[in-house]
DNA sequence: AAGCGCGGTTTATATGGCTG
DNA sequence: CAGCCATATAAACCGCGCTT
């Protein structure tokens, strides 16, 4: 276990077990039980581990207290990932935090675009902003998201596809990428979007033609770093977008 | 007129599947 | 296997008739 990288919930049984200062056998011991198992909501395989570790006297209150504690200040996103409708996420969630980020920012309406009917979310003084989002989990698991959910500096695979990308009907993307540990957003011009290697276009069968989907896997994502932001100007990263 | 309930429609993302 | 396209599915939204 590396200190200072955040830990994944494949990670934290390790975390624990390492924190034991008992022998092997009763780690064992504890282990197969934790195995055989099959925990019923509310309680868990977790602290199931961590109450069998204690009483076998390898384990302390004040230890768990500590990984309890480090792992709630590491994860703060995960209630994000234990949304499971689609809308429920893309458009509560990320839109809502987007626009926490630039009050100047407008739910479009019919008042401040007469021929606004749906084709965008946001508005900035007649900018017209979709917002995409993506949450980052593990391709190679099935387990539920918020249980395959990776932080940024994860070395596991993942696959972001921002869909349904519709570069002809607004002038900027902002995409919205959830880890565990930290939201990151991108902040990219609709030429740009269309012009990037990665864009492919056509998504539902017999459309017009002007639907694209982007996939950011786990080994491309650095390639977007020009369009993240990183000092928080929002508005300004927008404007600067939307002049390009 | 304002509010409610409800069913159909739309829109969103996660993931599957085909093809070279 | 990677890349592209397509489907699954669930909630938000919309509109409308009904009630108060």
């Amino acid at each position: 276990m590396l200190r200072g990288l955040t830990v994944e919930l494949l990670e934290l049984k390790n975390r624990i077990t390492t924190s034991f200062s008992g022998t092997e056998d009763d780690l064992r011991e504890v282990l197969d039980l934790i195995e055989q198992d099959q925990p019923v909501f509310p309680f868990n395989e977790y602290e199931h581990l961590i109450c069998n570790l204690i009483e076998k006297g390898g384990l302390n209150y004040n230890q768990y207290i500590e990984i309890r504690s480090e792992y709630i200040s590491q994860n703060p996103n995960l209630w994000i990932f234990e949304i499971s409708a689609p809308r429920g996420f893309g458009e509560k969630f990320a839109q809502t935090y987007v626009k926490g980020k630039c009050s100047k920012l407008k739910t479009p309406s019919k008042k401040l675009d007469p021929n606004y009917a749906g084709e965008y979310d946001l508005w900035l003084d007649g900018i017209t902003i979709e917002v995409k989002a993506s949450r980052a989990v593990d391709s190679n698991s099935e387990e539920p998201l918020y249980v395959k959910a990776l932080a940024r500096d994860t070395n596991r695979q993942f696959i972001m596809n921002f869909q349904q990308l519709k570069p002809q009907y607004c002038d900027v993307f902002i995409w919205v990428a959830v880890f565990r540990d930290e939201i990151v957003l991108w902040i990219m011009s609709s030429d740009e979007v269309e012009k990037n290697p990665f864009y492919s276009k056509g998504q539902h069968r017999g459309n017009k033609g002007n639907e694209g989907q982007l996939h950011i896997k786990h080994d491309k994502i650095h390639l977007f770093s020009k369009y993240e932001l990183k000092d928080d100007d929002l508005e300004g990263a927008i404007r600067k977008a939307a002049k390009g």
